[in-house]
DNA sequence: TAGCTGTTTTCTGTATACGGTTTAACGGGC
DNA sequence: GCCCGTTAAACCGTATACAGAAAACAGCTA
C-alpha cells in the first residue's frame, strides 16, 4: 500500500483537515493566531500533531507562519491577481475535461448547489453563497480525472476564498456569480466540453472584474492610501 | 516579519533543501528508501527535523510515503500525461510573462544554459543535459512575477524530471529539447512575449511527443505487459 | 518445496522535555 | 507624558523516549 501522505487517520491528519475546513469556510477571524499548544489542548493531543498540521497548512498556503503563531494570510490585490491568473489558466480546461464524466449523482449535486446559491442570493446571505459555491465546484472537480490538476485548482481557489467572503457581500457580485453558475450548470448537463470551457472563461473574467471593481469602490471610500505601486502589469493584458 | 514556511535556516529546512536537490537531480536510486532515523544520523540531528523534511517532501509530491520509508514516486504513463497537461496550461503563459522582465544577467544565464545543453547533446551526456535544462528553466522562472505560478510550475516540472533522465538517453529526444531551447532562447532575447508563448507551446508538445514515442518503443521491446487500461482519453484530444 | 504462522525487526506516530529567540509588557529616565 | 531599556512571557525548533503497526524472517507443517 502506497500513500502520498501520512497515515490517512493519524492525529495530525485529523487536525489538519479540521483546521483546513475552518479556513476554507472563512470561520476564523483575520487576526486569529493559531498556536500549536492551544490546538493540542483543544484536541487533547500533544504539540507534535498540531504542529505538523500547522506546518502543512502553512506549506500549502492556507496559513502563514509569523513569529507569533500562524495566521490566515492577508492577501494583497496583487496576490489576488496572481491567484486569478492561475485559475484562468487551469479551470476552463479542467471543467471541460470534467464535462465528459458527469454522472447522474454529480448532476444532482450541481443542481442542488445551484439552487442553494440561488436561494442564498435571494436572501442576500453571503456565507451561504460561499458554501453553495464550494459545493458546486467540488462536485465537478471530483470528476476531473487529472487529480494533480484538480488538487492544484482546489488549493488556489481556497486561497482566494478568504477574500471572496467580503466581495460576496455586494449584491451585484452575487448576481454575477449566480449567473455564471447557472450557465455552467446548463453546459455541464449537456456534457458539452466546449461550452463548459467557454462559460468558465467568461465566469472567471466576470468574477475577477466584479471583485476588483467592488474593491475599487471600497478603496475609493477610504482616505487615499499610500499610492499603490503600478509596477505589475503582467495581468489582464494578454500577450499584446 | 512574516514567513510562509518554517524559519529559513532551521535544521529541517536545510535537510529539506538538500534532499529535494538530490531528488531533482535524480541522484537517488528508484528503490532507495528514505528513513528518518538514517537521515537524522547522516545530518547529525535528531529524528524530528529529518521527519519534517520528509513529510514536507511527501506533501509536495517529491516523495511518497510507504509503510516502510519514503521513496521517489514511480510515475505511471497516466501520471506523466497529467503532469504534461498542467505544464501545457501554465508554462507558455508564464514564459510569456517572464519575457517582459528579462534583464542582462538573465540573458547571460539563458545563453550559458543553452550552450551547456548544446555541449551535453554533442557529448550524449543525458545527466548534463538535465542540469542545463534545469538551469535554463530556473533562469526564466525567476523572472516570472507571479510567484504562485512560478512555484507551481517548478513543482510539476520536478515531478516529471525523474522520468526524463531516461528519455534524454535517446539522441532524438536530446535534439528535440535542444532545438526547443534554442528557439525559446532567441524569443527571450527579443523580449517577445507572443513568440515565447508560441515556442513554449511548440516545445511542450514536442517534448511530450518525444517522451511518449520513446516510451512506446521501449515498451515494444519488452514482452507485452498487462494490457494498459484505455480509459484515459482526456488528454491530447483538445476540446473536440 | 510451498505455504502458513508466530516472532523479531523496522519504521512510523505521538508524547514530553528543554533551550533559544522573539515579542510584548513593564518601569525608570528624560 | 513619552521614549527607551529591561524583564518576563510566549512561542518555536529540536531532542529524546515510547508504543503500536507493518513487513521481514524463520521455523514448522504438509
Amino acid at each position: 500500500m502506497i500513500r502520498h501522505l501520512p497515515r490517512r487517520d493519524s492525529l495530525s491528519e485529523r487536525i489538519y483537515l479540521e483546521l483546513r475546513g475552518k479556513v476554507q469556510r472563512s470561520e476564523v477571524a483575520a487576526d486569529f493566531r493559531f498556536v500549536d499548544v492551544d490546538i493540542a489542548n483543544e484536541y487533547g493531543t500533544s504539540r507534535m500533531p498540531a504542529r505538523e498540521a500547522l506546518l502543512r497548512l502553512a506549506n500549502e498556503g492556507y496559513l502563514v507562519g509569523t513569529t507569533r503563531g500562524f495566521m490566515v494570510p492577508r492577501l494583497s490585490l496583487d496576490d489576488i491577481r496572481d491567484v486569478f491568473e492561475v485559475r484562468r489558466l487551469l479551470e476552463p480546461r479542467a471543467a471541460a475535461n470534467a464535462a465528459r464524466h458527469i454522472d447522474h449523482a454529480t448532476e444532482q449535486e450541481l443542481t442542488r448547489a445551484l439552487q442553494e446559491a440561488s436561494l442564498a442570493a435571494r436572501r442576500n446571505d453571503a456565507g451561504r453563497m460561499i458554501l453553495a459555491n464550494i459545493a458546486f465546484r467540488q462536485a465537478w472537480l471530483a470528476k476531473v480525472r487529472n487529480r494533480r490538476l484538480a488538487d492544484t485548482i482546489g488549493r488556489f481557489v481556497d486561497h482566494a476564498q478568504t477574500v471572496r467572503l467580503r466581495t460576496l457581500q455586494t449584491e451585484s457580485t452575487r448576481t454575477v456569480v449566480l449567473n455564471g453558475l447557472a450557465a455552467l450548470h446548463a453546459a455541464f448537463l449537456r456534457r458539452d466540453p466546449i461550452a463548459v470551457n467557454d462559460r468558465m472563461v467568461a465566469f472567471m473574467a466576470a468574477a475577477e472584474d466584479a471583485f476588483f471593481s467592488t474593491r475599487e469602490t471600497e478603496l475609493a471610500d477610504k482616505p487615499p492610501s499610500v499610492a499603490r505601486s503600478a509596477t505589475r502589469y503582467d495581468h489582464n493584458e494578454g500577450l499584446s
